[in-house]
RNA sequence: GCCGAGGUGACAGAGCGGCCAUGUGGCGGACUGCAGAUCCGUACACGGGAGUUCAAAUCUCCCCCUCGGCCCCA
């Protein structure tokens, strides 16, 4: 079966075919390194996260790139509130972004290359734009010549005539067509700057990712993605840009996810109703906020609440026990062709929504799907060797690619499990004797510690659910 | 205004010409000392209006609404 994507230049899925066959570049706008990650940057970053896994199961070499934007507005602004340079801010959240994704098992990328680092490589760029025409100085800073490309518009399907009739006419000094955007932008005063040719200043926006873009992965890239709010202008800029310095296509499939909202908004820095990645780490699991990321499309915008994590959380729950039970599980020595049969069409499920654009929450139901067979199977004592093998395999895929099957340990105590083996054995004992009472006061105050005492055929079993937050959820 | 993405049951969320999505929560039942877990059954649906078709959440047209983009933003 054929991978396809949702390619927003054609607007449409496309059969996934790379450049290089076998070999798949990259790119994935990364944060501006001024201040802590929020959920939004989580459910890029996951999402990114497991696209890359779903390719690197299929076989391709995937070389994946993100960038750090280290020289823009905010940045400048917040390390002259802090009296800092960029570079130490930078690093400062540079190093809170990598404690973020790691707490959150994204993978570390191949290469972050950071704006800062590339300016050499970002005047040469513009230098050859402007010989051939395609960017012009002035007054200090350089723009690119919009009305010289005519397929200006062709990755946000606008065309000039439109975006000029549309009001947006901040006609900036120097700029001979209001459309032009900024190369490079001359210096102001309380702002760090470069020497160039057109004198002391910084780069613009979008020329970093087209130079370090192609710097890591060459002239054209298989995948760029992003959140849905850069299509324009920041790629279509970056596209034009990098197809006018080497006349090649620049990028294959561009990927756009959907924003995180809260209520009715776009969780953002700007509107300051964002929650960062370590205050909701705070109260849930690593797993948990994963799975609750990755139950829609990631094209589809999510809304951040508490009821939405809570619901994750329980789902999660569900496929966890029934993971734990079916490896504890003795095999039954009748084959169950019935069941393996199911195995084998969940996995087909769960493959063909994964390649039919990474259709996750379509995966997610495939598992649950033979999540219900499997149970029953299980109270029946009828899950054979075959149909285990199979269903274990799922459920390593879907680990695999989801990273949420892993339930964080309760800190620090060894000593629990022995313990615990004793309190469940009294529990035990006093349910012979019909002691209910005693069985239950144990069971109660242990569910009030977060540790739940479930019985069934084959003993007793308890496991750690942490406990309900102290805070209001509204809180978080 | 222009461009893009959407409007699916109580909520969340797939599907995108004919067949059960799925999850959380309801309701009824099985199991259990009880609870939980698990299973079985069940109710609740495709924004509105025309049209195409033997057949439409699914295709076409019109309308309404929401979100995003057009200064920065994953």
């Amino acid at each position: 079966m054929t991978l396809r994507v949702q390619n927003t230049m054609t607007g449409k899925l496309d059969d996934f075919t790379p450049v290089n066959p076998g070999r798949v570049g990259m790119y994935v706008c990364g944060i501006n390194t001024y201040d802590d990650s929020h959920m939004g940057h989580a459910k890029s970053a996951v999402t990114f996260d497991v696209i890359r896994r779903h390719l690197e199961r299929r076989g391709y070499a995937v070389k994946y790139v993100v960038n750090f934007t280290d020289v823009e507005d905010h940045c400048i602004q917040r390390a002259n509130e802090l009296g800092i340079s960029l570079d130490e801010l930078a690093k400062k959240y540079i190093a809170e972004y990598f404690k973020d994704m790691r707490a959150l098992g994204v993978r570390d990328a191949d290469e972050y290359p950071v704006a800062s680092h590339h300016i050499p490589e970002m005047r040469e760029a513009i230098k050859k734009l402007i010989a051939d025409g395609f960017a012009y100085a002035s007054m200090g800073s350089v723009y690119f010549k919009v009305s010289k490309v005519k397929e200006y518009g062709k990755l946000s399907h606008q065309s000039l005539d439109d975006m000029q009739s549309s009001g947006r006419v901040d006609s900036e000094e120097g700029k001979e067509d209001p459309m032009d955007f900024a190369l490079w932008k001359a210096w102001k005063p309380g702002e760090p700057s470069w020497d160039s040719p057109w004198g002391k200043g910084r780069p613009g926006w979008h020329i970093e990712c087209s130079v370090m873009s192609m710097k890591y992965l060459g002239e054209t890239l298989d995948i760029h993605g992003g959140g849905s709010e850069l299509v324009f202008p920041h790629h279509e800029n970056e596209l034009m840009q990098s197809e006018s310095l080497t006349g090649k296509p620049f990028v294959k499939y561009w990927l756009h996810g959907g924003l995180m909202n809260v209520g009715a908004e776009k969780m953002s820095k700007s509107l300051g109703n964002f929650f960062t990645i370590k205050d909701v780490l705070k109260l849930y699991e690593p797993g948990v906020v994963r799975f609750f990321l990755l139950n829609t499309h990631y094209r589809k915008p999510i809304d951040f609440n508490d009821k939405a994590l809570d619901e994750a959380k329980l789902s999660l729950a569900r496929i966890r026990s029934t993971w734990d039970r079916l490896r504890d599980t003795k095999t039954a020595e009748h084959p169950n062709p019935d069941l393996w049969e199911r195995a084998k069409k969940a996995r087909a499920d769960f493959e063909a929504a994964m390649d039919e654009d990474f259709n996750t929450r379509g995966a997610v139901a495939a598992v649950f799907e033979l999540l219900r067979d499997i149970n029953k199977a299980l109270d029946e004592g009828k899950v054979c060797e075959k149909a285990k093998e199979e269903a274990i395999a799922l459920f390593g895929e879907f680990d695999r690619l989801f990273g949420v099957l892993a339930a964080q340990k309760a800190e620090g105590d060894d000593m629990l499990a022995p313990l615990m083996h004793i309190l469940v054995e009294l529990r035990e004992d006093a349910r012979k004797r019909k002691d209910f009472k005693a069985a239950d006061l144990i069971r109660d105050r242990l569910k009030a510690l977060g540790i739940a005492i479930e019985d069934s055929a084959g003993g007793a079993k308890w496991k750690y659910t942490k406990k309900p937050p102290e805070e209001s959820p509204n809180d978080i």
